[in-house]
DNA sequence: TAGACGTGGGT
DNA sequence: TACCCAAGTCT
């Protein structure tokens, strides 16, 4: 079926993947038949550190109000943020929103398929932009998320885990293992993150289910542990980022303006809750009404 | 490149 | 209880 081309001196059953993939994939609304470029940009951007089962219902209610880009656009920043709701980093919705602006106005409302176009636009990095390319439009583009680096990582270099990551050395190594035609490389990429995401996971994997288990160096290792630097564990309890998402949440739940004392009442240290309004306000994420209340952007 | 940036569920 | 983790991006 799809023969690696310049995948040739790995001994992977890349083809015994695909069929795996193609026979066991979990039917996503986003990767049903018909869903459009924009349908995948939502999603994956959706999906950025965010677990599928909270982001479907989500993107189901995205789909049904705003189906093409300059719907998303014509809408308030605030009225995006609220739909956004508590999927996390909400600036990522923002930057949709904008990103939807330029795609009506710059791409006739159609979502590019071209890598470095994709790349352009505000809150699609290196992961979306291929994901695009290859999940919405077929084309042979490396995918590397966190699920595909671990893959790699152990049945390619025999590690027990991804070490910390490297753009550009993480896209040689998984172009490296790409066929060379469009539609079998999309394929592979997808099939690659889905057995990182639901066989090779990073703790107790299911190394029985695995199709490419036979060949894996990983395997041929003993798996030993992962040995790399130790991983870097983000703190959330009384940091910044919990003090925004207490901030931001107050105005979610609010039809409209509120008051500086509303927020108070959202944070105890005055000092932390200044200082994190006030970073609200520079990302706008946050604007202060001509009566010094605060409000979700557009909403004054 | 390291650190900031939300949120909630699993162990 | 803490810590770990989840389809990253930006600075």
């Amino acid at each position: 079926m799809n023969t690696p081309t310049t995948g040739a001196d790995t001994r992977l059953d890349l083809d015994a993947l695909a069929d795996w993939f193609t026979a066991t994939a979990r039917p996503l609304p986003w990767r049903a038949a018909g869903v459009t470029g924009w349908g995948v940009l939502v999603s994956e951007t959706m999906l950025q550190q965010t677990p599928v089962n909270r982001v479907q219902p989500i993107w189901d209610e995205w789909m049904r109000r705003w189906p093409r880009p300059s719907d998303l656009a014509a809408e308030s920043q605030g009225e995006v943020l609220r739909a956004w709701g508590k999927l996390g980093y909400p600036r990522r919705a923002l930057r949709l929103h904008e990103a939807a602006g330029r795609i009506a106005a710059e791409h006739d409302d159609v979502v590019p398929s071209d890598v470095d176009t994709l790349l352009a636009l505000p809150g699609i990095g290196a992961y979306t932009a291929r994901a695009v390319a290859a999940f919405a439009y077929g084309r042979r583009a490396p995918v590397v998320d966190t699920n595909v680096r671990r893959v790699v990582a152990r049945a390619v270099h025999g590690a027990g885990d991804a070490g910390p990551p490297s753009t550009n050395r993480d896209l040689a190594d998984v172009d490296a293992l790409l066929p060379a035609e469009d539609a079998p490389a999309a394929t592979l990429s997808a099939a690659l993150m889905e057995l990182g995401q639901v066989v090779c996971t990073v703790r107790s994997p299911s190394c029985e289910r695995c199709p490419i288990a036979a060949d894996c160096a990983w395997q041929h290792n003993g798996r030993p542990a992962y040995a790399g630097p130790p991983k870097k564990v983000q703190k959330f309890a009384g940091t910044d980022r919990q003090v925004r998402g207490r901030l931001l949440d107050v105005l979610r739940g609010a039809t409209g303006p509120v008051t500086r004392d509303q927020l108070d009442a959202a944070w105890n240290e005055a000092g932390q809750r200044d200082r994190c309004l006030d970073s609200l306000l520079v990302d706008g994420l946050v604007e202060q009404t001509d009566d010094g209340r605060f409000a979700l952007p557009g909403e004054r």
